[in-house]
DNA sequence: ATGGAAATTGACTCCGGGTCAAGATCTGGG
DNA sequence: CCCAGATCTTGACCCGGAGTCAATTTCCAT
């Protein structure tokens, strides 16, 4: 147990630094990656560049990822889970309920889309452009992994009796997603500092408050109903 | 005004003959771009091939649509307009309000989906998948064209009182369009025979009655709310 | 050291979008 | 009927980038 030499040229031992470094080797190149697609997205990235910026070889891109595809997706699962989930969120927040922690998570957009924003750009890309078979591995993905946690945050708010348990789940979470998707593209639409994040909705005059009203169009949905007889 | 040779001539005459040819190779080409896409996806589908099966060289396919995703588009907008608009539903149904409206037109779907399985595909590969600048002039042309007059609808839906008015109507209309395509999604995964749309939603087991919990979810997010007396 | 397994490389193939000079077709006038 | 010029059409060609694979290097156990 002594650190310094391999202790005893153990096989386990010198299998497992190897993968390591394989491991690490390929999280270098995902976050190369990463970079890469959110400047110059999908179509725009070149699988050689990616390798130069990571140090290693177009050959080792392909046999670590498969395809330009694989690499994507690589790249866009390390994006997702860049974000956190709704339920990290402070537990001061947690106890507001369930619509007070999604309005914090919507607040809190700009400042985290501009401290992250390759990954955000990434999930952008992923969510809206790809081929149909890579959007497949996608969607399954993200119904796999629920990187954010949509499905706990809903449960949460069901407990909670804050959110409607008259029907499934699914439609309830799609509704949440989108939601959250659509309050993003308003959010960026209006910041005041185009520069970034640009070109991607050209200035529809956004109206203040979009934001505000898109959540309470998802309250009115999925809001426990008001009992009949009251 | 002697049908028969061309009367006398005249260069206008003559100018818009060629028009009329330009204009029918023009919707030759889209159409059948749209069945190549419908079948083999924007990455799949060769510019080669539609030229072939439109009986044009690939030249021409340039020089009319500029690029692939030139042409893409025009067979998106085309596919977009094999569609009727929601108001085109029979009067007998229109009477029964807006709801009634949504529901027979998602009813009417799987048939709509069989008669047109290639304008369909291309819609749903339209908006799922395509670089961000193509995806932002397909947002850009549904946006400015409604192809299916959700707007409208909606307008309507508000003039008899069923749809709420206290919100802007940007949101009721994203929100109705969402509907609609998962819908659609729910009943595409549903549909018996998964033959002809097979392939992009694995048959996660969709409970029946899925689409009517998109519609109450839709209803309890966009009906007039009750008054808060009652 | 050494044999061999595994990782790595980058020159190469292949394919398809896009171009453009050459040729075909059309138009109007003589 | 024929010609000149304009316009349309063609398909051989170019080019860039995804993906391959034989050769080479690295690594490890003995």
């Amino acid at each position: 147990m002594i650190p310094g030499q391999p202790a005893q040229g153990d096989a386990t031992r010198a299998l497992a630094r190897s993968r390591d470094r394989q491991l690490a080797k390929r999280a270098k190149i995902t976050a190369v990656a990463m970079e890469e697609f959110a400047a110059h997205g999908y179509e725009g990235t070149r699988a050689e560049a990616v390798a130069l910026a990571a140090g290693v070889s177009k050959g080792a891109i392909f046999g670590y990822f498969g395809s330009k595809a694989g690499l994507f997706l690589a790249a866009y699962q390390a994006a997702t889970l860049a974000f956190g989930r709704y339920l990290d969120a402070p537990p001061g927040i947690l106890a507001g309920g369930f619509f007070a922690t999604l309005t914090y998570w919507l607040e809190h957009t700009p400042g985290l889309m501009r401290q992250a924003w390759a990954p955000y750009r990434v999930v952008l890309i992923g969510s809206y452009c790809s081929d149909l078979g890579l959007k497949r591995e996608i969607d399954t993905y993200m119904r796999r992994a629920d990187p954010y946690g949509t499905a706990d945050f809903v449960r949460f708010g069901q407990r909670r009796g804050e959110v409607r348990t008259d029907i499934d789940v699914e439609p309830i979470i799609a509704l949440v997603d989108w939601t959250f998707d659509r309050c993003q593209d308003v959010i960026v639409a209006t910041e005041p500092d185009p520069g970034i994040l640009s070109n991607l909705t050209q200035s529809a005059v956004v109206r203040p408050g979009s934001v505000e009203q898109f959540v309470q169009l998802l309250r009115s949905a999925i809001a426990v109903p008001a009992e009949p007889g009251r």
